[in-house]
DNA sequence: CATTTAATTGAACGTTCGTTCTAATTGAAC
DNA sequence: GTTCAATTAGAACGAACGTTCAATTAAATG
C-alpha cells in the first residue's frame, strides 16, 4: 500500500478544489481544473473522494468542522472566565466573530479562498451544501442564541434571534467581499485588519443588542 | 415587424432567467433550462440578449435599476421633509432597507426568485457581474453616507462607513436565506414580515450609530 | 397583393463537463 | 523475489453546455 504522499495529495486536492469552489463556485469550477491545480490526475480525486460532491462536502468539513469547534470552545472559555455570571454581549460577540475574522489574517493566496468559500456557502441554494452545515450551523447558533438570553433576559428571544441573524448576515459579508468593501469605501476600510474589523463590528452590534425592546418603530411598508 | 407578443416575450425571458439564476447560480443555470421556462426556442434568447452574459446584464438591470432608483428617491424625500435639518439615522436606515425589503412582500413565487438573485450577486466573484453593479452600487453607497456623516457629523468617517457596510451584509443575508432563518430559528423569524424586518433592523442598527465611537475596544486577534 | 423587414424556428456545431473503466505502477508483507 | 492490495494513470463515455446559422414564419410597408 504505497502511501508515499498520501495526505499531502489528499491535502493538496483539497486545497486545489478550496481555491476553485471559492473562486468559481460550485458549478462554475470543473475537476480538471482542480487537478490541474493539484498536479493530480483527473480518476484520482474520484477515488479518494467519490464524486464532485463529495469533494465539496469535503472541503466544507475541513475547513468548517474546525470552526465550529473553536467557535463552541472560544464561547465555552468565556463562560469560565465569567464564573457563573452571564458572559457580558461584546464577550459573546467577540466569539462569535473572532474565529472567522480569524481566517482573513490567513495568507494572502488562502484567504482569498476560504472567505470566499465561506460567502458562497451562505448563498448557495444546493439542498445538498445546505445539508452538510445545517447539522453543525444549528448548535452554534443554539449556544450562541442561550448565552445571549442569559446576558440579555429581559430582551425576547425572537428579538434576541434576529439580532444574531444581523450579525452574522455582517460577517458573511465581510468574509466574502473583503476586496469589494475595500474597493467601494476607497480604502477607509481595510477588512483585513481583523482586530479593526472586530472592535467596530463588537461596538456597533454590542450598542444594539443593549438598545433591545427600547425601540417601537412601525412603519408601513406598502 | 410583429410585435405579437414582443414585450410579453422578452419578459418572459428575463422572468425564467431571474428565476432560474437566483436557483441556480449563473454557471448553474442553463439557457436549455431558461427557455424551457419562458416557453421560448433557444435562438429567441440569442436573438434578443445576445449572450448569456446580455441575458444576465438585462436581468440585473431591469431589477436593480429601478430600486437605485427607488433609494436615491426614499432618501431624498426623507430629505426633502427635514427641511435643511439632517435626516435623522433612523430615518436613513429606512431609506436603505425599505425598497429592498418591500421585494420580500412579493407574491411567493416571484419572491424567492428576485431575493436570491439579490443575494447571489453579492457573492457573485465573477468580475462581469461585479462591474455591471458597480456604478449603480457607488452612487447609492455615497448618498447614504453622506446622510449620515450630516446627521452624525462626531463620528469619524471610516467608522461610518464600516457601519454601513455591516448593514448592507447583514439587508443581504436577510433577502438571500429567508427560508433559511426561518427554519434555523425554528420559525421565532418570519423574514416575508418586511415591516417586522425593518423594525428589527432599524431599532438594532440605529442604537449601533448612535453609539459610533464610544467603544475603544482592542482586542489581540492571535 | 407583393415586398421587405423583423421575429422565430429546428438542427447542428465544437467544446467541455462529470464520471467510469481498465491497465499500469507502487510499496509493503511473506 | 513473489504476492497482493492500494494507488495512479490514460483513455474514453455519453450528456449537456453555449452558441451559430440557414431556413421559415409573421407583421408592416408600398
Amino acid at each position: 500500500m504505497p502511501k508515499r504522499a498520501k495526505e499531502s495529495r489528499q491535502a493538496k486536492i483539497l486545497d486545489a478544489a478550496e481555491t476553485a469552489f471559492a473562486d468559481d463556485g460550485y458549478n462554475g469550477a470543473s475537476m480538471r481544473d482542480i487537478v490541474r491545480g493539484a498536479g493530480v490526475n483527473l480518476a484520482t480525486v474520484y477515488y479518494y473522494f467519490g464524486s464532485k460532491n463529495g469533494l465539496m462536502e469535503a472541503v466544507l468539513k475541513r475547513r468548517f468542522g474546525p470552526l465550529r469547534q473553536e467557535h463552541l470552545e472560544v464561547l465555552r472559555q468565556f463562560e469560565r472566565e465569567a464564573k457563573g455570571r452571564p458572559v457580558s454581549v461584546e464577550k459573546i460577540l467577540e466569539a462569535m466573530l473572532l474565529p472567522p475574522l480569524r481566517l482573513l489574517a490567513a495568507p494572502a493566496a488562502k484567504r482569498q479562498a476560504v472567505t470566499r468559500l465561506m460567502g458562497r456557502i451562505v448563498t448557495e441554494p444546493d439542498a445538498q451544501t445546505q445539508e452538510i452545515l445545517h447539522g453543525q450551523r444549528s448548535e452554534v447558533r443554539a449556544a450562541f442564541l442561550k448565552a445571549l438570553r442569559a446576558s440579555l433576559p429581559k430582551a425576547p428571544a425572537a428579538d434576541l434571534q434576529w439580532r444574531m441573524e444581523f450579525v452574522w448576515g455582517a460577517l458573511a459579508f465581510i468574509l466574502c467581499n473583503p476586496r469589494t468593501i475595500e474597493v467601494e469605501t476607497h480604502g477607509a476600510c481595510n477588512p483585513v485588519d481583523a482586530s479593526k474589523v472586530l472592535a467596530e463590528m463588537v461596538g456597533f452590534f454590542s450598542a444594539g443588542f443593549r438598545a433591545v425592546g427600547i425601540s417601537t418603530l412601525m412603519v408601513s411598508v406598502t
